[in-house]
DNA sequence: GCAATAGTGTCTTTCAGACAATATGTT
DNA sequence: AACATATTGTCTGAAAGACACTATTGC
């Protein structure tokens, strides 16, 4: 039996004190594709690179209110639900000391990406070119003229998981509504499944399938200002 | 902006420095109930109460070798895959002082479980009475008699979440062989996912399913020992 | 032969994909 | 009216649940 046995438990001091952080994933749909929010590093190591917004856990802040302090200082987003993603340790990740990260990721709809990004002018949009078989492979990360993006730390890795949690959470979970105003027609909501997915659905099966679940309600009003027959409104029931 | 912003970042020591623990839950599958190893806590805080085996990260140790090392000096195993459950980190979590945990899941064949058992006398088997409706309410956590174990630290919420990870994997994932022997028949493996999920399932749907995914072949042979018409032999076949 | 379980065939229902027809706005 | 998109109807094929039937072993 190693030294941390169950007796070295009841000594936690004599063992080591790690710094943990959070980062958050902002990730929304713009332009027909996910995209995540992020700030430019100005100091080594990585200067230039794009990173996650994040902060340091304080010693009496629990990991979720961590998650919600950096939301709010970093991109102005008081009331965004956050979930956590992923915990990451590698003991180089940080080139200068031993950091573990505890990663988030919120859902941001078009109103909430814009609300960051005015106020917080440091933030960028990127756009995550996911990998399109499906797969859980590499992701590139491109800024708003096209160009690839290199991340600090391990953070290309916290997006890519971010994109395939969402993925997965898209067929049997009611996410996606976070992504869109709070009314919406049907067509925006498949836009935003095959922005996620990478894919086209079918149109007659999408509507009858999300009609079903139950979890979004016609709300009799239909959208505006368009040149043709304007769809109708529907919105988010809520939990069951 | 608060104090934790960008700038922050480049000044880790700056910042408070956490305990970080890792805790493992052994979860199998015996006499058709879900089930977990668990330790008995001699000292205070908790003494008495059953809690799941963990210890600290070192400070130059990654977090999954933690959650190896736990395995092997804790429960004999040396080579059981480990995948990351969930972070636990309200602040009040342990009585005595700020810790975070990171919760890991790995799956044990019986074979696996009896070794655990006999390497480390201390463990103990612990049936998981889960939530009926299939929801992700509270569970009971009862001894090998049947009563009623009470949970150090947040352990029965970390057992729940276990339970219900698994659950949800079952049906798109690949897992369930890690619950049984390398080879086993079609019915052992209908009872695996049966206990999980805590339902009966149909018999003829769940062998094409099975067989369909091409996760499983047949061996050939056949099981010996029984008093009726022996069934074949399967093993895993690994991922596509 | 009998008991017990393995393994299969088939019917029905449900649901997704495909495709086309109809509806209803704007210009 | 022309156009563009919304919305609906229907056909078809794939997969799951239900149920009964056949197969094979030990006794």
């Amino acid at each position: 039996m190693a030294d941390n046995d169950i007796s070295a438990r009841e000594d936690p001091d004599a063992y080591a004190r790690l710094s943990v952080c959070v980062d958050i994933v902002l990730m929304g749909v713009r332009k027909g594709a996910p995209c995540a929010l992020l700030l430019r590093r100005g100091a080594a190591p990585f200067a230039g690179h794009a990173a996650l917004p994040g902060g340091f856990v304080g010693a009496q802040e629990a990991l979720e209110d961590a998650a919600q302090r950096v939301l709010r200082d970093k991109a102005g987003l008081p009331d965004v639900r956050c979930e956590q993603l992923y915990t990451f340790g590698e003991v180089a990740r940080d080139p200068r000391r031993r950091i573990v990260t505890v990663a988030w990721l919120a859902l941001l709809a078009p109103a909430a990406i814009e609300a960051a990004l005015e106020a917080n002018p440091g933030l960028l949009c990127a756009t995550l070119d996911g990998p399109h078989g499906g797969g859980s492979g590499d992701i590139a990360v491109l800024d708003p003229a096209g160009t690839r993006l290199s991340l600090a730390f391990d953070h290309e890795q916290i997006l890519a998981l971010a994109l395939e949690r969402l993925r997965g959470k898209l067929d049997y979970a009611a996410v996606g509504f976070d992504l869109l105003p709070p009314f919406f027609t049907l067509r925006q909501l498949q836009d935003v499944h095959e922005a996620i997915r990478g894919t086209t659905l079918n149109k007659p099966a999408f509507r009858r399938r999300m009609i079903d679940t139950g979890w979004i309600v016609p709300t009799g009003t239909r959208e505006t200002g368009t040149s043709h027959r304007p769809a109708e409104l529907y919105c988010f029931r809520g939990l069951s």
